[in-house]
DNA sequence: TGACTGTCTCAACTCTGGCTGATATAACCA
DNA sequence: TGGTTATATCAGCCAGAGTTGAGACAGTCA
């Protein structure tokens, strides 16, 4: 018995379509300034929202909106903490942004 | 001497801006589902336009579009070689590809 | 040569996503 | 208690990115 091989084949028009949904979302949270730079603050430590907003130099509910996003995908948790229960400080998910790391280091390989 | 060490301190303000700009423009690149698609498609060799264009079920002009986008940023190359030379095969720049989940990677840790 | 195929480019349209502005809630302080 | 501060939420607006549709160009084949 024996399979046919394509001698020299011209374009193969039946690949299967990859899947890269998990990836696309990751990078997309990713592509966004405020956000990133949410994270990339997060590395020193907690932070409360309006420290994030001051260094990021954008309004405190745009802050807010996005910590919204990154809580929703895992990333940051909230924590009222501290002296003044007014202030809510993040935190990154380390083991959530490792995962988040590799799905698209898998990606680019 | 001594030097004033914040006690309890309340929201730092003053708090450097990160810069996350390369980051930032890494990740747009890969939010996309047909260019992630298509550095998953490059992963196995190269491949023509119209063999992403089928895989992705996208259309020919759209796919060439990405592929301009992924071209200028350096993570694609195009090569017309084979027997048919209308056909341009396009291929992973596989350092270009490590840098950027290298700058993915520092962003989460 | 002419018909056809594969790719690229571009203007116009669409639509997603971030920003603005306003408001609501909760905690602190006088 | 009232005033202030920190945060969250939401409708509306708008710029940017992706898609569509059309056309141009180069290479292939009869």
């Amino acid at each position: 018995m024996s399979v046919e091989l394509p001698v020299l084949s011209g374009p193969r028009l039946d690949l299967p379509t990859p899947e890269v949904s998990a990836a696309v979302e990751t990078a997309a949270l990713l592509a966004d300034g405020s956000r990133a730079g949410i994270l990339a603050l997060l590395r020193s430590g907690p932070h409360c929202v309006c420290e994030m907003a001051a260094a990021l130099g954008q309004r405190q509910n745009n802050v807010s909106n996005h910590l919204a996003t990154l809580r929703e995908a895992g990333l940051v948790r909230a924590t009222r903490q501290g002296p003044d229960s007014r202030l809510v400080y993040y935190e990154r998910d380390e083991a959530a942004c490792t995962a988040a790391a590799t799905i698209i280091d898998e990606l680019l390989r």
